[in-house]
RNA sequence: GGAGAGGUGCUGGAGUGGUCGAACAGGGCUGCCUGCUAAGCAGUUACACGGCCAAAAGCUGUGUCGAGGGUUCGAAUCCCUCCCUCUCCGCCA
């Protein structure tokens, strides 16, 4: 969410700013709702001066003992205006709230002007992509040949878009999710949290996800509960309705959970194995900045996922969204893309992104030096560190072997209990 | 799920219709006092959003006593709905 005085003094660059975003919006709307709002609020607030002051008056005749009824009569008819005045005044600020919430966050200088994902800017590289003196398979084949992933029987049980992992398949994934934490507490600074999977609809407006997209999530029918669709929901909402020290920014929490998405609208889109799947489990890192140092943390968070993908020995690469392609909320996103030998290309794998004040403002989290003077907004900022579906992929895809067989990363051995390589149950048999 | 008790400022805790944004105590801050510290004395101390002002300071208005509605000239106080916490019972990984 913007702030009201800087859309009602910004309407033209902020007009401009979304038709980059690829948004075409008439605000002359707004800024009409707004004057008569005002206008009506001033005046409606010096009558509850009035009725205030008669208010006083009141009690004082009363303890006198004295009557009061001719000021109680007038302030009838004033109440009855007040009254009315609220409600047009409420009605206005539905009508303006309705503009501001669905109103995207403004690019940073720094994004790219462009239409889709084709006109992202990479900005750096590691490694090169995997190459292979056979034909790559896909992490689909690959776990199906090995027993590790199942998506038939995700089918049987829930439905498409569901995947079962066994035996190293799902000793793999924790293996993972194990390392991750590990590696961004111990090294990076991050605290663990484990939250709630399931948040209430406050939260979900606190993140950006609603009102507006409502359709990527699954509701528990009958109540106001909602699947996360990623952790950054419930660690950004912890802070929500408070006031941090200043001293103890930034904050950086880290947790593992799972995340559900509904994944409307992505029909027939990346259908093959676990990749676009409606349920996965992922490391989220998620920051509360100082505005000031906002954008060293945005590097930082950036750096810390891409230290995983160095730590497995994965190639990859750095772009940045452009103002077509970048979330509701962001500021400046940097989408951190893995190489998939099965599918031949990069592919996202964490999104790290800067909000700036966005999600603060909606879920009112303020800052403040030493408890005196002046709160101000936090910075919030977040990015995957990582999916741990998508990396098992990426894993599965960039160390097959020519035999069907998958090296483990020697990082990995430790949490795999020094398994250093998952092979074909035939395999397993002749060996 | 059933029964009961509660939710007030940084904290504890008063307050059941009228100078209540809120007694009192603690804490914080400022000053005085003081070899140092502690104690003592005096003062001060919520937040949000508007308006005036070039701006800051300052002045000023409105709102906020879990949330949202209602009654009333007037609500922390009365009524309704919801949320949360605690105690006991039941159930349960």
């Amino acid at each position: 969410m913007l702030e009201l005085a800087f859309v009602r003094d910004h309407l033209e660059l902020l007009e401009q700013k979304l038709a980059e975003r690829g948004w075409s919006l008439k605000l002359d709307h707004f800024r009409e709702v707004d004057q008569q709002r005002r206008k009506l609020l001033t005046e409606v607030e010096g009558l509850k001066n009035q009725r205030n002051q008669a208010s006083d008056q009141i009690g004082r005749l009363k303890k006198e003992g004295r009557d009061a009824g001719g000021i109680i009569q007038e302030m009838k008819s004033l109440s009855d205006r007040i009254q009315l005045l609220d409600q047009e005044v409420g009605q206005l600020d539905v009508q303006m709230r309705e503009v501001l919430v669905n109103l995207p966050n403004i690019p940073h200088e720094s994004v790219p002007i462009g239409k889709s994902e084709k006109d992202n800017l990479e900005i750096r590289r590691f490694g090169e992509p995997t190459r292979f003196g056979f034909d790559a398979k896909t992490h689909l084949e690959l776990g199906e040949s090995l027993g590790i992933l199942d998506m038939e029987r995700g089918a049987k049980i829930a439905g498409a878009r569901f995947g079962v992992y066994w035996d190293l398949g799902a000793k793999l994934e924790r293996a993972l999710a194990n390392f991750f934490l590990d590696v961004h507490v111990q090294e990076h600074g991050y605290r663990e949290v484990l939250p709630p999977a399931i948040v209430n609809s406050a939260s979900l407006f606190g993140t950006g996800q609603l009102p507006k997209f409502s359709e990527d999530l699954f509701k528990l029918e009958g109540t106001d509960y909602w699947l996360i669709p990623t952790a950054e929901v419930p660690l950004t909402n912890l802070y929500r309705d408070e006031t941090l020290d200043a001293a103890d920014l930034p904050i950086s929490l880290v947790a593992y959970t799972p995340c559900f998405r509904s994944e409307a609208g992505s029909y027939g889109k990346d259908m093959k194995g676990i990749f676009r799947n409606h349920q996965f489990q992922k490391v989220e890192l998620v920051k509360f900045a100082h505005p000031e140092h906002s954008w060293e943390e945005h590097e930082k968070l950036t750096h810390d996922a891409e230290a995983i993908l160095q730590k497995l020995g994965l190639p990859y690469r750095v772009v940045i969204q452009c103002t077509g392609d970048m979330g509701f909320g962001s500021a400046k996103t940097h989408d951190v893309e893995v190489w998939l030998p099965g599918q031949g290309q990069y592919r996202e794998i964490s999104s790290c992104t800067n909000y700036e004040a966005f999600q603060a403002r909606r879920a009112n989290i303020r800052f403040r030096s030493g408890g005196k003077g002046k709160s101000e907004f936090v910075h919030t900022l977040n990015g995957s560190g990582l999916p741990t579906g998508r990396t098992w992929i990426a894993i599965v895809e960039n160390y097959q072997q020519e035999d069907g067989s998958v090296l483990i990363p020697e990082v990995l051995r430790p949490y795999l209990g020094g398994v250093d390589r998952i092979a074909p149950p035939a395999a397993l048999k002749k060996g």
